[in-house]
DNA sequence: CGCCGCCATACGTTCCAGGCATGGACGTGG
DNA sequence: CCACGTCCATGCCTGGAACGTATGGCGGCG
């Protein structure tokens, strides 16, 4: 008999849940689709998982034993998949080096240098992922190690933190902080703020400083899932967004204008990468960047 | 990511032959099929499997990788679902016995009363399966235990032989050996035998008495699933068919009659359960079973 | 040099997950 | 007591994926 981890992860949710429209709403999936699935999965077991009434949803003793079997499948074909693509760039001699943004800024500059100079023979990949995506990057093997933006989920990775930056904020050329030296997050109070659905709202919240000193929220702008659209969004519409500081000279526009932000806690970068690691580049890496930070 | 198991086994075969011809028909599939499946598997891996030629081909790093992980997954599964299904019965508090044929013979009918009398809360369900399926059923967590006839694939599972029975074999009323009080395995060299697929050629074999004591292979009949088709054919066609002593009482036909085969090894009935099984039912089973022995 | 074995590709069919609309059971509040 | 809202199940349709058959391309071997 056998089944997709994707019938394991619906059937995890709906436990947790204990609703199947909630857990439809949480897998983005319509629920009878759901309810179909589940049915499914009940029949080729030959064993019902839940009871069902049209006021509440159960385990029974069947479900009970699925459940931590079906979260271990999960995890460890997700590690899985690590490996596996751990060993392929392994084999092709190559060290992909995920990063978000700017990444690690300039220190990722000098340690990617200083690292070819130790390693002529390896391949250094960069590999960019969308907002807040680093992290996952690691965890999913599709990077042997990232500079990751705090805050961020870090569970199964190693991390340290190797660099800060201040935060700034660009707003169009003609927009009146424009002509300001430095701005407070005060200043910021009415302007929309660039957001994004692909991040966790952890994160959007921090870069947001949500909630404000003064104890507002933000006004919400146009969203986007990485900076050449956020800029776009910020050279062509009323809002604004904040980065860090390598991000002006990283990113060059015609139409903006980067000011620093003074009364806000600076960005933290740390450099991330998979607990029980045996890839040698990793540490060499890791080792290289620590040196330098 | 998500993968369903079929695809991990389909992987773990083209592994173990390294061709996909030869995989295909262990799988019973069709070539181009495989191909295709591990084709997309590598690429939503994003990782090369395999390397192939038209002449050979060969495990990747990252195949290697997978290969003992994927084997992992699918056997994990498998124990999953037997903890789900024997979850499901336990609470509803009966217990499953499995056998094929006539299983236990009339052991099995006095271990039945005894359990009976001395758990009358709980239900028996007597769970018949065909050839040589007993023992996967416990394994599949079909049944919490069962009557195995040897020789028989006992991996994973815990047994005990609690009977034997001498082996007869059933001919037309008609047929020549009807006439006889007893036979000897020589009368049968020209006798056509039923067999069967379902079960493994081992099985088959040690049936069929293959090869026989002078060497020779036995003239193979018509093929069954199980004791009712193959009483049919053996009623209607020229065949004969070998079973233990108690088929004769059990399975009563009109057309046929038993006579012992006395110069054969008899068959030996296990009682077999799930290694590190926590139902305290089955436990309370076999201690039954065994003091009937 | 021609045949054969092996993997890949093309095409048509079948099946299933998914969405939307709706039905039926239950609980709640007016 | 009824009307309404909530929740799960069912019916119907659509798009995509898996499968089979037929066929192409490539390398090895007689």
């Amino acid at each position: 008999m056998d089944v997709d981890t994707r019938l394991l992860r619906y059937f995890v949710v709906v436990a947790e849940e204990l609703s199947f429209t909630r857990a439809a709403k949480r897998l983005y999936v319509a629920q009878p689709s759901l309810s179909r699935q589940i049915r499914q999965l009940e029949a080729r077991l030959g064993a019902d998982l839940f009871t069902r009434t049209s006021s509440a949803v159960a385990l029974t003793a069947a479900g009970r034993a699925l459940l931590p079997a079906a979260r271990r499948q999960v995890a460890e074909w997700q590690e899985s998949v690590r490996l596996v693509r751990t060993a392929a760039a392994a084999e092709r001699n190559v060290l992909r080096i995920g990063f978000a943004a700017t990444g690690g800024g300039d220190l990722a500059r000098r340690a990617r240098s200083a690292f070819t100079r130790r390693y002529p023979g390896v391949t250094v990949e960069p590999k960019r992922f969308e907002w807040g995506g680093e992290a996952r990057a690691v965890r999913d093997g599709l990077a042997d190690v990232a500079y990751v933006w705090l805050p961020a989920e870090l569970d199964g990775l190693c991390s340290e933190v190797v660099a800060t930056e201040r935060r700034w904020v660009a707003v169009k050329t003609t927009h009146p902080l424009a002509s300001r030296e430095e701005v407070g997050i005060g200043d910021l109070r009415d302007e929309p703020l660039m957001w994004t659905r692909v991040a966790p709202p952890e994160w959007v919240d921090w870069w947001a400083v949500n909630p404000r000193p003064d104890g507002s929220e933000p006004v919400w702008g146009p969203e986007n899932a990485n900076v050449e659209e956020m800029l776009e969004h910020v050279a062509t519409t009323s809002g604004v967004c904040i980065g860090p500081e390598s991000m002006k000279s990283f990113y060059v526009h015609p139409d903006l204008t980067w000011r620093p932000v003074v009364d806000i806690e600076p960005l933290r970068i740390a450099l991330a990468w998979p607990e029980h690691s045996a890839n040698a580049l990793v540490h060499a890496f890791v080792e290289i960047v620590r040196r330098l930070a």
